[in-house]
DNA sequence: ACCCAGGGTCATA
DNA sequence: TATGACCATGGG
């Protein structure tokens, strides 16, 4: 049993389970992931609401709108202008490689080369992707992560996004579930403890907010 | 008046 | 390789 796979114990057992993200549809799901960069989800419902509204949640019906309209449907969720290029590269991304049952076919590292080729599609961007529209076993390093790592000592906080996303996945051995569930457990957790103070009352995961921290933090 | 949110790109050193 | 500026709305 390694640290990781305990703490992902720790918290399933303090949060439960979360349901994140049952993946409606792929779209919605890469539509999601683009519009929630640095952005809160609450704003991005309001940008996907806009967007069924005009039965626009796909591939195809995106790249038919006129870029100002694209840009109006999904304005309240923030940095609208980069993310009607960014929605539209992605949508292109789909139509031009067979869609997405065809994409479906790939392995998950020529899946992944494939989403970061994409402009506006990063590291983070990707791999949300590929747990939560492919549903391939990989876990997602987001600033919650690296956080709540650092504090309970996992790591240094140096590290690189892909070793972070290499050390966890190799001492997790887990199924797509379980890095879904890993995921949405440790943002619900970022969520509702302290992010400045070493202690915010109510944190209970060893390490992180109410017991003294062994990380780089304190 | 801050700070933050389910990041990424680009210019600069 | 590693920072900093920039993108922008909405809630606490």
């Amino acid at each position: 049993m390694t640290h990781v796979s305990r703490l992902y114990r720790r918290l399933d057992a303090v949060y439960g389970p979360q349901h994140w993200w049952p993946a409606k549809s792929v779209f919605e799901v890469v539509a999601g992931a683009v519009l929630t960069q640095n952005t809160s989800w609450r704003n991005v419902e309001k940008a996907l609401f806009n967007l069924r509204q005009v039965r626009a949640m796909s591939a195809g019906r995106i790249l038919y709108l006129p870029s100002e309209e694209l840009a109006a449907l999904i304005y309240p969720s923030g940095f609208y202008r980069v993310k009607t290029q960014r929605l539209r590269a992605v949508c292109a991304w789909l139509e031009d490689n067979g869609g997405s049952r065809r994409l479906a076919l790939l392995p998950t590292d020529e899946l992944r080369a494939s989403l970061l080729s994409v402009h506006g599609v990063g590291a983070e961007t990707a791999d949300a992707i590929l747990l939560y529209a492919f549903q391939r076993p990989v876990f997602v390093v987001d600033a919650y992560a690296r956080r709540l790592f650092s504090r309970v000592g996992i790591i240094r906080g140096t590290e690189s996004y892909d070793d972070i996303r290499a050390m966890v996945e190799s001492e997790m051995d887990g199924s797509a579930p379980d890095f879904n569930e890993f995921h949405a457990l440790i943002v619900e957790h970022g969520k509702r403890t302290c992010r400045k103070k070493p202690r915010c009352g109510n944190c209970r995961i060893r390490g992180c907010c109410n017991y003294p921290s062994r990380g780089a933090e304190q």
